[in-house]
Order: C-alpha cells, then structure tokens, then sequence
DNA sequence: AATATATATTTTAAACTTAAACATTATAAA
DNA sequence: TTTATAATGTTTAAGTTTAAAATATATATT
C-alpha cells in the first residue's frame, strides 16, 4: 500500500491510520460474536467455544486428525491442543488412536457419543450466528468474505516473503 | 437474509452456509493477524497482547478509566481486566486513583513510565501491522472497514432487538 | 551402527478469560 | 430511617493460551 501524507504527531501516515482502523474493527467484529456464539453453546451444552471448535474440525475431517494437524487447523499451538482434547477424551466426545507405523503420533478421532452431540451443538450454533446475521444482506455477507480472502492471503503472502 | 434452497442432510439453508464460511474466515484473519502482532510486540518488549491494548484504551482515553469502562472498551469480563491491570501497576505502567464522591469506583491512569513505553511499542505495533498489510490496496481496506461496519451493526442491531 | 537432526507430542510456568459468587458502596423505596 | 435494589470492583474455580523445555520416536549422515 502506497505511503501518503504523515503526521507529524504520531508519524502514522494515512495509510496507516487506515490499517490500524481496519484492524480494531475486524477484532472487536470477532470479539462481539464470539461471545454470543459462546453465551449460545455453553447455555444449552456443557461446552466451550475451543472445545467445539476441536469437534468441528474433527467432524469436518472425516477420519480424525493428528494432534499437529488439529493444532494447525485449529490455528493454536500444540501443547494446546492436549489440554483441549484431554477434556474432551474424560467426557468421551473423542479418542486418541495411535498410528501405526509411527509411534510418535495419535489420532484424536471422534466417538459416537461426540458426534452425536456435536450434531445437537451445532444446530443451535448455526442458529445463533444466523440470528446475528440476520440483518446482513446475501450481497454484503459474500462481498465481507471476498474481502476477507483478500487479506488472508495479504497477509500470508506477506509472511512468506519473510521466509 | 432470505432463506434459500434448504439442504436436506445438514438442514442448512445456503444463507447458513454463507454465514458459516464468513465467521470462520473472520476469525481466522482475527487469529492470524494476532499471532503476528503478539510476536512482534513480545520479541521486543516485555508485554502481552492484552496489556498492550490496555495501554492503548488508557493513552486513548486522555484522563483514564474506570476500571467498568475499560472492561466495556476491551470488550472483556469486569475480573478480567482486575488482573491485567494489577500487571500494569506491577510493572509501574498504570496506576489506580480513587474517585471522590464514589469510593466503589477507582480510575485506572498511565504513569509517564507507561506513557513513554507505549510509545515505543505502538511503533513496533504499527510498523508490524503495516508489513502484513503491505499487499492490501488502500481501496480495498477502505472496503474492508466499511463491510465491517455493516457487520457489526448488523449484530448490535439483532442483539437491541432481543432485549 | 553411531551420531545428529528433525518431528510429534506433552509438560510446565505464567498469563488470560469467563461466569459466578462475593464484598463494598450508592441509590431508591417504604 | 430502614430496607431493598443496583452498581463497582475483586475473588474464585475451571478452562484456554502461549512460549519454552522436555520426552520419545523417526530419519538422515557419517
């Protein structure tokens, strides 16, 4: 992005400003549904927003994913993932499997029970995001997740220079 | 939204899908970004995400907060924010001030120390953000900030309407 | 084979976060 | 005034999160 005019305060430029507006806005988006997604689940279920997050992707994956996949995924570190998935294993929502092969890795993969409940959970998840949203236009809810394309991979192309 | 076409497996209508795939990408660009920020602030200074950013409500704030207004502007619980600010009074970046005529309440305020420490990390901050928005068109942050505030109107306008 | 390096996961310590309970002070109502 | 209700802030318990160290296994090099 180009520089533009500074300031002699801060020493922003316009272009920064822009930025860092951007930036509060797109976080306090987050942190506003977020919590009434969590208020949803954890009212109805005994759950919390990383540990749906972990059946979610679990579910989506098929056949289970490594503790570093599901770390990757889930877009926190690794000794994260333990505590996450240790809670889930004590209520029986998930299992780790070892791999043959390679004694070092697990697959967590979810039980019967976790898909079950994960079902429940993410009915009342959808409809709570879909009475957030409500307001919003179809056009605009495609435009938000174009633009937000747009800066995933600004910001990763952005990273991979880096490297 | 309009309800649409409704898919018989998942019982998601495709207005559901849509809403589904914009709050994963926007957490994900919020996780992202995150990351990036954090490490760029932690590799130089001794500070944390959230302390960082209540640095910044309080410079933002000129004469200091309440301790309940800073809770409400970092969009996190009233306990929270008791322990974080007990760092920044640790650490001589804040100090608490009773207010007269109310001895419930105490204002939270920056020492100089504070003041002059966020100084020199908001530069940092800054200069982090700019690299990783480096790719974006300043068009398209204009865009991006605007559908944002769609956003967040869309879900404190639904959230008016329960109360 | 022996050594070095890399990968997969867990553990640890410190900090963050929430919801709920608590303590204190302020305000309203009887 | 006395009592009830509300507001402000802290504490607590449980869970999340990170970075860094530790453990165990796998792969590559010599």
């Amino acid at each position: 992005m180009d520089q533009a005019v500074q300031d002699l305060e801060t020493g922003l430029t316009s272009g920064d400003v822009m930025e860092l507006r951007m930036w509060l806005r797109l976080m306090a988006c987050t942190s506003l549904i977020s919590r009434e997604v969590r208020a949803a689940l954890t009212d109805k279920y005994d759950i919390t927003l990383p540990r749906f997050d972990a059946l979610a992707q679990l579910e989506r994956s098929g056949s289970g994913l490594t503790m570093g996949q599901l770390s990757k995924r889930m877009m926190v570190t690794n000794g994260n993932v333990t505590g996450v998935v240790d809670r889930l294993v004590k209520d029986g929502q998930a299992k780790r499997v070892p791999v043959p092969g390679d004694r070092r890795a697990l697959v967590v993969k979810l039980t019967a029970k976790g898909r079950r409940e994960f079902s429940r959970m993410t009915k009342v998840h959808h409809a709570r995001l879909h009475e957030l949203l409500d307001d919003m236009e179809m056009e605009d809810l495609n435009q938000l997740y174009d633009m937000l394309g747009t800066l995933k991979n600004a910001v990763l192309s952005s990273r991979e220079k880096e490297a």
